[in-house]
DNA sequence: CCTATTATTGCAAATCAATTGCAGTAAGTT
DNA sequence: AACTTACTGCAATTGATTTGCAATAATAGG
């Protein structure tokens, strides 16, 4: 359970907001999908519970779940054609980074704490305040770079 | 002379390509502006050295000079409202990265060769091959930090 | 220098993700 | 149970980017 509902309920009631049926199973559809989907993904599944719910709802659950802190996106050129791409990931107490894969376009998470001296250096050259890091690495996952096969990348 | 108007065009020849005056215009463009414009930006500013010049070709000319690898493209939450742009910049020799301001959005380059090691650490950790890694920064420079004014902020 | 080839352009239409206005519905309150 | 108003579904809209196509012009060859 990556994006505890009870709690999500609380952070919006606190705000005015109210816990209806179809945020709920937006957040499920988030916990139960895991990863980085993109909102069309969510919808998607979203659409298997209930073939009513719109996506207009999705869009607007999702920024609410932003502005309540339990969810960020981030924009990564995944996907096996590099396309750009929106993806939503519950928000984790550690800052984490991702890597995507160019072959197969798999994303894995990762905590860089090495990036404390890099943005603490930018802030005190440069007298500004620095908020948060986002770091992309981009590269070919161990599956994909295996010769033999070419695993992920035969799809092509 | 950011992105060499001549290179550009060698590099294209040798794949059979042509150096129009509408290419050589949007180079010129991208020399002149410098920063990191959005292709929006770019289109309004060689429209007032060519009226009749479509946005298409901007688009186009913009996937060929980053398949040339003359220029790359970025995705910054950017501009005042923080909302998304994709924005183009001449590669440079060195990798580099981005601070973007969250107040005036304002986007300040920064090399960061302590970024070796943690892609390193990943690459052995994961089997995978780190190509490139995009890093960004959001804060707040240090103009719209300052309290007594709030500089850029104020704007709102 | 002129001609032929074909990459590139301009244009208009199409696409695609995301947003918005609005009237009806339902969550949470009393 | 009734009330208030936040939220939803829908349809239309927006804005950025892409595409098909006929006309144009950049380069190669003569």
């Amino acid at each position: 359970m990556r994006v505890p509902v009870l709690e999500a309920a609380a952070a919006v009631r606190a705000n005015g907001g109210r816990m209806t049926v179809q945020r709920r199973l937006i957040l499920e559809t988030l916990n139960e999908l895991g990863g980085h989907p993109t909102a069309e993904e969510i919808y998607r599944t979203v659409r298997q519970h209930d073939p009513t719910l719109n996506p207009s709802t999705v869009y607007r659950t999702l920024t609410w779940l932003e502005t309540a802190g339990l969810v960020s996106h981030c924009h990564l050129d995944a996907g096996p054609d590099g396309e750009h791409s929106e993806r939503y990931d519950p928000v984790t107490p550690v800052e984490h980074h991702h890597f995507v894969c160019t072959g197969c376009g798999i994303v894995i998470e990762f905590e860089a704490p090495e990036l404390a001296p890099i943005k603490a250096a930018f802030a005190a050259e440069h007298g500004a305040r620095v908020e948060r890091a986002a770091l992309t690495l981009y590269g070919v996952c161990s599956a994909c770079g295996t010769p033999s096969e070419m695993l992920c990348l035969e799809a092509d």
